[in-house]
DNA sequence: CGTCGCTTTGATCTAAATCAAGTTGAGTGG
DNA sequence: CCACTCAACTTGATTTAGATCAAAGCGACG
């Protein structure tokens, strides 16, 4: 899995020593190039970053916290197409307008880079637009499972898959603290926020998983939950 | 909207010089590109085109007939994630595998190239490297708004939709002509085929379109059916 | 310690799935 | 040229998974 990082560049120019990476992180190659300037920036709860097809001026990446990124429909279904988690990067498009809105789930910290410049980045180096194509075509990848999701599995299904990508992309100590509510959890997977509460009460009462609060989940059978993902 | 086209070179390196193109077709930079041999394959009808996890060697264009894309749960559950004509670019991936299988919907050319040729052909020239991102581009921004459909529209909602979406890409002479059964289109929409077929049937007795034959439509309110798509 | 947003749980409803015949029409062979 | 076949499509009857409507819990915060 990619582990999307841009450039850590202070505003001004000046480096900014980043930690080491131990691992060979795919979009290192970013990191410092010249030219890339990033700033960063703190959005509140529920607070949106960008509309949906307001002007890409710039690309994003979640330092702390979580975004969520959305299309509505115009008498106010939601259908919620990614979380971006500490790490992500979000926003990037090769047209001239984002396609889908973005807000922060809770107090978040974001590093953005003027679009214009990581695209004349790409022009000048190829594995700087190769890394932009890789971000997108990892995107891409997410959409074709979800529309699986989304078209042919059933509530209990929806939600085990959730579980498994959750516990993946922010598991820490086999804990899974999420970010977001209920209803985010429903508009994601195409469900309303009523079943995919009952499927996790289902999933407790069966010993799958515990809820020690509402938004603390432990596994404790991923082999179940991997059977009910098919 | 991209008209997606790739080389036209002939097999054996010799040019074959291709149709000019009225248009800017954003795509046009790939034709002739130095060292991009393309060859033309004839695929019959239900034929599969490659599977899915199949290792990624060749790049696809369809040059007549159509092709669907699709990923399978274990009990044959199917997600068509596209359908894709004449013109279309499909199977460009960033990693390995190809993440959904391919199979002509009926008798289908299509044009291929190596998948490491323009790679290579990405890396020397930043037109190339650009129009590919711009392609998978493409593909999420159509994924993005499959997902809202799959998610969160009724099933006359979909069917509006999809009416609308190959009235756009297929229509001759005022007529849709469909190269896909309506299982295709159920498993395209996330429906059953009954369910397609009521909504078709439902949308005729309403005079919004004309079905001179089961996959002959004619669109004769086309602002009901934008109504439809909200 | 009261309030308010979030979550759970229960009762009922409904859109779409499933099950089940028929109908149509394109292709095949007599 | 017509009858037969078979897959694709339509239509009807019934079921059901998940939505909707409704009412408590609960827990964090002022």
């Amino acid at each position: 899995m990619l582990s999307q990082s841009i450039s850590t560049s202070a505003p001004g120019g000046r480096k900014v020593a980043p930690a080491p990476a131990a691992t060979t992180d795919h979009f290192d190659v970013l990191t410092g190039h010249a030219g890339l300037v990033a700033s960063e920036f703190i959005y509140r709860k529920d607070e949106e970053i960008y509309g949906e097809d307001e002007t890409a001026e710039y690309v994003y990446q979640v330092v702390r916290g979580a975004v969520r990124t959305y299309k509505l429909l115009s008498d106010g279904r939601r259908q919620i197409g990614a979380f971006h988690l500490a790490g992500d990067v979000f926003g990037l498009e090769t047209g001239m307008k984002h396609r889908l809105a973005a807000e922060a789930i809770l107090d978040t910290t974001v590093r953005l880079v003027n679009r214009r410049s990581l695209e004349q980045a790409a022009h000048s180096d190829v594995r700087v637009a190769r890394d932009l194509w890789s971000i997108t075509s990892g995107e891409l990848r997410h959409a074709e499972n979800h529309m699986l999701l989304l078209g042919r599995k059933t509530a209990m299904e929806r939600v085990a898959t959730f579980l498994l990508e959750m516990d993946r992309r922010l598991a820490r100590a086999g804990m899974i603290a999420l970010p977001m509510c209920r209803r985010d959890i429903g508009d994601y997977l195409g469900l309303t926020l009523e079943t995919v509460s009952r499927s996790l009460s289902e999933l407790q009462a069966k010993g799958v998983l515990g809820l020690s609060s509402a938004r603390q989940i432990l596994l404790r059978d991923r082999h179940q939950l991997a059977v009910l993902n098919c």
